[in-house]
DNA sequence: GGCCCTCTTTAGGGCCTT
């Protein structure tokens, strides 16, 4: 199988890393492919978005976890907490007072040096316990920016076990006219009970946190990356006042598709992708979830192909602030 | 918007993301 051999491919260049690295990919692919049609554990969605039972009181509701590999497991769930926030997020990470999360979140980033990192990395000390991979993938209400909104997004670590996918719609303050994309509508997300971006933020901020490792980094993965998700990304947290976290950061499998699939004349859209190399299609395409469990198969064939290890991988990673998304007026002179 | 390709580079069209 594919997800053996891969592990072979970056044995080949790992070498402080082998033995958890093997385990690293071997599981989390495997709990992907074994439960990918409904492993998803982690929900903040409207409730009566998608058809769930629990009527309107609550703000938004959980889903059960429901993978088979083994991971970091939060069990503690009995604090009723009148602050549904906090509830949901007792089941993935330590309840914490309330605090700025921002602001807290940076001033300990600051403590963890980005060189340090990438010395790190560079010496290729342990990388296994130093990156979490997340597939991500973003739906929105057009391709502006500017004038578009996120109104669903979803995660998959990587790394497998409970709690390793998280995906929720997002309120996006204004109607959704591409609902011919994806299917969802304005009445699915204009909607009290879908949290807002700025709701969003200090769930997913903690979220990722929760899954990543010590002094580590998180490296995020999608589709068009450079160009789409994480200049979008970046401009909801800056709208939303938040910085994006100066230890994530940022992968485009659109080059490395380029260099797999164009060479041999075809295209490498997700879609075509997935043609390419036979994968069964499953879910809804233009469904964030769907299109990151697509895209997590892809991103394995991917680095497979091209023989690419985790130093690698990183090697071509990207920052956020690395992006200039800054309007820029065309100079006429 | 950024990247890639070509009938190119003093440019333009197509792809990819929703």
């Amino acid at each position: 199988m594919r997800t053996v051999t891969m592990c072979f491919s970056i044995l080949q260049f790992s070498r402080s890393g082998v033995p958890r690295f093997a385990g690293f990919w071997r599981g989390g692919f495997h709990s992907l492919s074994s439960s990918s049609r409904n492993n998803s554990n982690f929900r903040v969605v409207g409730s009566k978005t998608y058809g769930l039972e629990g009527g309107y009181r609550r703000r938004w509701i959980r889903r059960p976890a429901s993978t088979k590999a083994e991971g970091r497991s939060k069990t503690a769930d009995s604090n009723k907490s009148s602050n549904i926030r906090n509830e949901i997020l007792e089941e993935t990470v330590s309840a914490t007072a309330a605090v700025n999360v921002n602001v807290a979140r940076v001033t300990e980033l600051r403590k963890i040096e980005y060189c340090d990192i990438q010395q790190n990395i560079a010496e290729n000390k342990g990388l296994v316990s130093l990156v979490t991979i997340v597939v991500f993938d973003i739906e929105t209400t057009g391709f502006s920016r500017e004038n578009d909104r996120i109104i669903e997004i979803a995660l998959r670590d990587l790394s497998g076990g409970e709690n390793s996918t998280f995906q929720t719609l997002v309120n996006p303050q204004k109607f959704v006219a591409n609902h011919h994309v994806h299917g969802i509508t304005s009445r699915m997300v204009n909607r009290p009970d879908v949290p807002r971006m700025e709701d969003l933020i200090p769930i997913l901020l903690k979220y990722v946190r929760s899954r990543q490792k010590p002094e580590g980094i998180v490296l995020f993965v999608a589709h068009n990356a450079r160009v789409f998700d994480v200049p979008f990304l970046k401009e909801e947290f800056n709208r939303c006042n938040y910085v994006i976290p100066t230890d994530w950061h940022f992968m485009d499998t659109l080059p490395l598709s380029r260099q797999v699939v164009k060479a041999k004349g075809q295209k490498v859209s997700l879609q075509a992708l997935r043609e390419y190399y036979k994968i069964e299609s499953v879910g809804s395409a233009h469904r964030a979830m769907a299109d990151v469990n697509l895209l997590s198969i892809i991103f394995q064939r991917l680095t497979f192909d091209l023989k690419m290890s985790v130093s690698n991988i990183l090697e071509i990673s990207f920052a956020p602030t690395e992006l200039n998304t800054n309007k820029k007026k065309k100079d006429s002179s």
